[in-house]
DNA sequence: GCATCGGAAATTGTATACAAAGTTGTGCCC
DNA sequence: GGGCACAACTTTGTATACAATTTCCGATGC
C-alpha cells in the first residue's frame, strides 16, 4: 500500500497508526476495517490486528459487531454530549495544575504546537491540524504531570475528533486557535485561575460549535430509517 | 478448579470475572497470571486468555510485561495519588447530578447496596464488602446517567482496590459505612450541594487512611533492591 | 563456596488452520 | 417480475502449532 512495510509493526503502534488516522479523519466514522485487508496493509498477521482493534475498540474509537467485524465509531449525540461533560470535569482543573507547574520547556512545547497547527492549516491539511490541536490538550495534561487523567484526556480527545467529523457545523476554519493562544498567554503568567476559566470556555466554544440536535443522527438500522 | 467449567465464557466474562476477583483482593497484587493456567481454569483456549488479559490491562489492572506474562498490577505511590486526583475530578459533580436525577429506584438501589455490604461485614468477607463498596460509587454515576464517566470511575474504583490493597493502613473495619450513609441521606434530599460536598470529603478521608509515604514502595527490582 | 556458563524446560509471541457465522449471488417457483 | 431458498463465498471466532524468549538448574571452573 505504501511505507507501511518498511516498519516493525506490533499491535501497539498498529492501533497507534490507526488512532493518528482517524484522529485525522482519514479514516472516518463508520468505516469497517477488515482483518485481512489491514493485515496485509501493515505486513503482519490477524492476530496482531485483533490486538490492534480490541485497543482501539477499548477506546471507544471501533465498535466491534460479533461476526460482523471491526467499524470506526460513530458516536451518538447523546455520547457526544457524554464526552464533552467528561472533559468538562477533567480539563479546567488540570489546566490550572499547568499553569502551577509550567516550566520552560512546556511552554516551548504549546509554542511549537501551535506554530505547527498554522503551518498545517496554511498547508490546507486540515486532518493534521485536527490532530496537534489535540495535542495541544493532551500536552497540558502532561505538563500538569498527571498520567492517569492524561491517558482520559487523550482518550477523549480522539473521540472529540470523531464527534467533530459527525456533528461539526460551522464551515469556517476552526477560529479556535485564538483560544489556544489566550490559554497560552495564561501559561506564561502561571495563573492557573485564568487558564482554568479559559479552558472551561474554550470546552464551550467547542460544543457550541456542534450540531447536536438529534436530527442529524445516523440511524441505528438502515431498514428503520428508509421506513420512515 | 470449581465451577468454571458450568459457563460459556468469552473474552469479556473472563475479564470481568478476574477484574471482580482483583477487586476482592483474591489475587493480590503481583500474583502472575499465566496463560495457560487460567486457559485451563476457565476451560478455553489461550486465545481468549490473551484478550481478557488484553482487555484488564487497558483498564491499568495487569501489567503485561513483555516475554515475561501478566501480573495483577501493582500501582506505585505516584499511580495511587493520580488516580485519587482524578476522583476527586469526577465523582464530586458527579454526585451533584446524581442527586438532581435521583429516583426511587435509584434510592432503593444504593440502599439494598449499603444493606449488602453490612451483610458481608458480619460475615467477615471483606473482599467482598470492598467490592460493594465500590459498586456504591459506580452505581451514582449511573444514575447520574453518565456511560462515560461511569466508565472511568469503573476503573478507577478497581484500582483503588489495588492501591487499598498495597497501602491500606487503618486496621479498624472500613468505616467508610457511614460516609455512604451520609451519602444517602443527601440523595434522599435531592440535595445536589451536599452529595457532592459529602463526596469530596468521602474521597479525602479515603487517601488520608494511605500510607503513601514513599517507603514502603515495592522495589523496582529485586537485584537492584538486594545491591543497595 | 561462589560465580558463571550452557542447556533443558517452561512460557509467551505470532502465524496459520479450521470452524462458525454472515453476506452475496443464482435459480427456481409462483 | 418478485419473493424465496439454497449454495458459494467472504469474513470473523477460536484453537493449535511452531518460533522466540525467558527461566530454571546443574555442571564447570576458579
Amino acid at each position: 500500500m505504501n511505507s507501511l512495510n518498511t516498519k516493525v509493526w506490533s499491535a501497539e503502534t498498529v492501533s497507534a497508526d490507526l488512532e493518528r488516522a482517524i484522529h485525522e479523519h482519514r479514516l472516518p466514522p463508520g468505516t469497517k476495517l477488515g482483518e485481512d485487508e489491514l493485515g496485509e496493509a501493515y505486513g503482519i498477521s490477524r492476530t496482531i490486528v485483533r490486538a490492534a482493534l480490541l485497543a482501539l475498540s477499548h477506546r471507544h474509537l471501533v465498535e466491534l459487531k460479533r461476526n460482523r467485524g471491526a467499524f470506526v465509531a460513530q458516536p451518538s449525540v447523546r455520547e457526544a454530549r457524554e464526552v464533552f461533560e467528561a472533559r468538562a470535569l477533567l480539563e479546567p482543573r488540570t489546566a490550572w495544575s499547568a499553569a502551577e507547574r509550567m516550566t520552560d520547556d512546556g511552554l516551548a512545547l504549546l509554542h511549537e504546537n501551535i506554530r505547527q497547527e498554522h503551518a498545517a492549516l496554511d498547508a490546507g491539511e486540515n486532518g493534521r491540524a485536527l490532530y496537534l490541536s489535540g495535542q495541544f490538550h493532551i500536552e497540558i495534561a502532561r505538563i500538569a504531570d498527571q498520567t492517569t487523567i492524561e491517558g482520559f484526556i487523550s482518550e477523549l480527545i480522539s473521540r472529540s475528533s470523531l464527534i467533530i467529523a459527525l456533528y461539526w457545523r460551522r464551515r469556517a476554519a476552526m477560529c479556535e486557535t485564538q483560544a489556544h493562544h489566550a490559554l497560552l498567554d495564561a501559561f506564561e503568567g502561571r495563573d492557573g485561575a485564568t487558564a482554568e476559566q479559559l479552558m472551561k470556555s474554550h470546552l464551550l466554544d467547542l460544543i457550541a460549535s456542534l450540531d447536536l440536535r438529534n436530527v442529524t443522527q445516523p440511524p441505528a438500522s438502515l431498514r428503520e430509517a428508509l421506513n420512515r
